[in-house]
DNA sequence: GCGACATATTGACATCCTTCGATGAATCGA
DNA sequence: TCGATTCATCGAAGGATGTCAATATGTCGC
């Protein structure tokens, strides 16, 4: 039900639009399946899902790090006295990344190593905006 | 807060131990001083903001619409039906999106038009990975 | 001014998230 | 085998988040 009134576009060249309604999606064929043009519900889960991993300051701090160390993987000892937070937080945090999507888990002797996973963040930020 | 001062923080990047210690931090000056390679806290806490405004389905379909919209603009009135929430959610959405720089608002008469801001998801993104 | 419309704000509530300490599982050196 | 080390999991506390109904604010047409 959202219907507009004339709307003062403000290119106005053709004055697609500006007669009735900005092209409701309610059924609407261009946009596919009549919900939405942009993505599906599902697929924006996916993508929510990075991003989310990623909404943290100190998931953010981490992942940096890793990405930035010289041999491109760090362990959680490495990163627990960084980020001042206690070991199983951090363990937390590299669980949320790791099932993100953005890192992978390595376990080597005692340690386990985190490497970024390349082409992570842009390929969601390409389905997001196409 | 931080009470972990009784942690055995032994070094734990310089890899006291001889044998199969992490080799990571010794080819990097600044990552041994106690702070670390990546972002700093502010920085992170700037990145993740843009991050956490993407971490929702909800705002991702948003975005998406704007950013797919042959107009390359949507009025509130054209989200709300495909999202199927309430009007005072989108806009509650839309407040997110805004405020972390993902879209510029602009009031048209009754309608408040968003656009998605180009640039802004890759900036964060390179922030991040460098 | 008045009613209708589009959007933002408020208050409330349920759910999720971050963090910690305690504990368990696996690995290495002696 | 035993002790030390590294990491993951569990359970709990406190705060943040998403959602709605009700309401307020602002705009347009008459």
């Amino acid at each position: 039900m959202s219907q507009h009134a004339m709307l003062p576009v403000v290119s106005a060249g053709s004055g697609a639009g500006a007669a009735a309604a900005p092209k409701s999606a309610s059924a609407a064929p261009a946009c596919g399946t009549g919900l939405d043009c942009g993505l599906d519900a599902v697929e924006a889960e996916r993508v929510a899902r990075v991003f989310k991993a990623l909404g943290d300051p100190t998931r953010v701090r981490l992942l940096s790090m890793i990405a930035a160390s010289p041999a491109g993987e760090l362990c959680v000892c490495d990163l627990t006295e960084p980020v001042g937070l206690s070991q199983p937080t951090v363990s937390h945090h590299m669980k949320q990344l790791a099932e993100a999507g953005l890192v992978t888990r390595e376990q080597r002797g005692r340690w386990a190593y985190f490497r970024a996973v390349d082409g992570a963040v842009g390929d969601a930020a390409r389905a997001l905006l196409g």
